[in-house]
DNA sequence: AATGAATGAGGGTTCATTCAT
DNA sequence: TATGAATGAACCCTCATTCAT
């Protein structure tokens, strides 16, 4: 299944322990993040997150000294990483906030409801405020920091004559609500109604740039509100 | 309902023990209710609910043949009947869609975010793909019919020239994402950061609706989409 | 086994049952007390010392909350009482000092080493330094008030000017110190070389004896015994 | 013993491994003394021994099958030699039989209360009846002898006229008695009350000397018993 | 209808032992 | 000879569920 093409005996094995002695920590957390998804943090076995990485029943505790711990390195696994691309580009860009939004940030959201780290924000929602460091974490190195650097993205636009000043700017929260729901749509009511959660997104973001955008009539006559 | 006039020897005794008899399966859905919110499904113990229902340890069996059954009573106690009165509301009203929403509907979903009921979100999101009936009846219950109505109210503000038409009908869903955003907010990082979930409701149904209002200027010229 | 004669189905049954939940605690506890004795704290299983009790395997925990609770209370059992008996016949009794050391305080402790109480010795030796509040209990119970009485009782037959004054005063362990070495022989030895504890105690006595008592005459004509 | 010439390419290595073939069991078995005294044979772990010893998890396993085995080699390395020096110089002393007793016995008996040889006896008590062949080596190698080399000394003491015939001589076992009540106290007590365990052996001795001895003019007329 | 003692399957965790390197 | 990753049996403890009363 790996690059095998040494015909000798145990060269192959000797390779393969080696390389497992660095990889056997990710493997078990890839059992345990699919593990966890499946069935909760109680839900889930650690001897099946066991047998699913094909290791021993025993092994996962050579690496994690508790099924917490473990849960932890899940979260930290999917977290870690992926906010920072986009934050830097949010960051450095030169497209229009508006086209900012409606590209690279639509994009960005939209793949996460499509990928697996989605389950991450089920298991947080579920088993979050019985590990309050984890959701400390998670606050700091990712709702924060989002929330934080999408407000200045808005002040950007403002500050640029793009945008009226608006309560967004207080709540960038709003920016990123329907991701939630996509998710969870996705993972309890997808089977009984289809939702497009590509254009919910989409959605979302055209109306509250809609809603925002200094249009250039209005701007003239001042913005009703 | 609970009038009992029985001649026994202990006539009060006689009359509280037919009124347990009524009450007592609402003591334990209570209990539970109470229980499962703090530890999720898997986390709670029957014996818990039992005491905090100042009830012995198997009383909870003769109502309710499992845990899970026990869970779903729950899940439909409280879904039940609190949304058959804003729709009722909405399909009755009067009221402009847009004092409608940012009246009425703003305050009912002000009110889910602050009660108790709240909690229910988290129970789903965690445990409901475990119990697919118990998601379907919510589906059906509360999701499907609240957007249903919520796209009626929408088409009739479109229909009178309030509202100009947009993909807003299509994803009633963003009325309502924020409820989730605010719920999971609330019970997850409050303690780091606090957020003013009325004003967040508040500004996500002003933003939309300021996005899909006809105003009278625009309509006159077309908006530039 | 027990006084069953009710030739009805279940009265016995019941009488059982009601017997039973006050008998638990003591069947389990003696079942554990054999366990512990034969296998040691750490080797014995709670699932062996279930099934010695005819209980299942989850019961003990209905009444002990871990396996050291359960350690506990077998230490307690065995101590508690047997010691109040002789302490106050100690102090009570009007036989000389010489009289009741080789007559009462002699057949006490040549019983404790018959005893299975003995047993608790080595539970005491092997496992008392992990419980040290076991130990401290078992030294304010036994060891510390057991010295004191023989102090008490040596400082008695030294004031009557029946003992000469000697440093056996300061050290009364010397009076039990075979005691120990009894159990011990016994539980370890035996089965290479008997060993007469009775005698092996009664000599004990017999020389501290002598060589405490004052024999005014002794000197003149021998020891008159 | 150790002293290798081997011109090899690393001599001092080579040198260096040599010795260590030769001391890894002692450094191992060194290791697992320290942690079965402090916690009981189950209780130690082998891979807690290795890491004292500074070797491997595996390494054990090549010099001892099994923890028993190791276990074994733990009580033997302490009972070896030790013994033999003081029974040749009991029976080559010319003191007299209370010199000896009074003087290097009493020497000999309280250095082992000090020592961690010591531990030994919890050990021996605590697990001792599941090795029988362990205990059975230590009644031969230490506990049968000791008592012969004392009851000959008792005899030398009586044949000289420096005692009375008394039972002492069946029950050597007395002389030594308070070791093991010295030991005990100091691992189980020693923190609620201090016990001056070079005092107590010494005044043991003292009495059963005192009670065995023959009285200057006793000796004259023989003693009654 | 109600109690709560009792059951026993199940899961987290430990650790002696093995084995590929 | 030496390493330490890996194995898996075993054991403590929990808790949903039953059942005699």
């Amino acid at each position: 299944m790996a690059d095998a093409r040494s015909g000798a005996k145990k060269p192959r094995k000797a390779r393969e322990r080696r390389r497992d002695k660095e990889v056997r920590p990710q493997q078990i957390v890839a059992a345990a993040f699919e593990e966890f998804a499946e069935k909760g943090f109680a839900g889930a076995r650690l001897e099946d997150v066991a047998s699913r990485a094909k290791v021993s029943k025993g092994l996962p505790y050579l690496y994690f000294k508790t099924k917490v711990e473990l849960f932890k390195a899940v979260i930290r696994s999917v977290i870690t990483s992926h906010f920072e691309v986009i934050r830097e580009e949010m960051e450095t860009t030169d497209l229009t906030v508006e086209q900012f939004l409606k590209g690279p940030f639509l994009h960005f959201i939209q793949d996460i409801v499509g990928s697996r780290r989605a389950f991450i924000v089920r298991l947080l929602i579920a088993e979050g405020h019985k590990h309050p460091e984890l959701t400390e974490f998670y606050y700091e190195v990712v709702v924060s920091r989002g929330m934080e650097t999408l407000q200045k993205l808005i002040d950007r636009g403002i500050a640029s004559g793009e945008f009226r000043s608006t309560r967004l700017r207080d709540f960038p929260q709003l920016l990123i609500a329907p991701v939630l729901t996509a998710v969870i749509w996705r993972s309890l009511f997808e089977r009984y109604r289809h939702l497009d959660t590509d254009a919910l997104l989409a959605t979302n973001i055209e109306l509250l740039v809609e809603a925002v955008k200094a249009s250039p009539i209005k701007s003239a006559e001042g913005d009703g509100r």
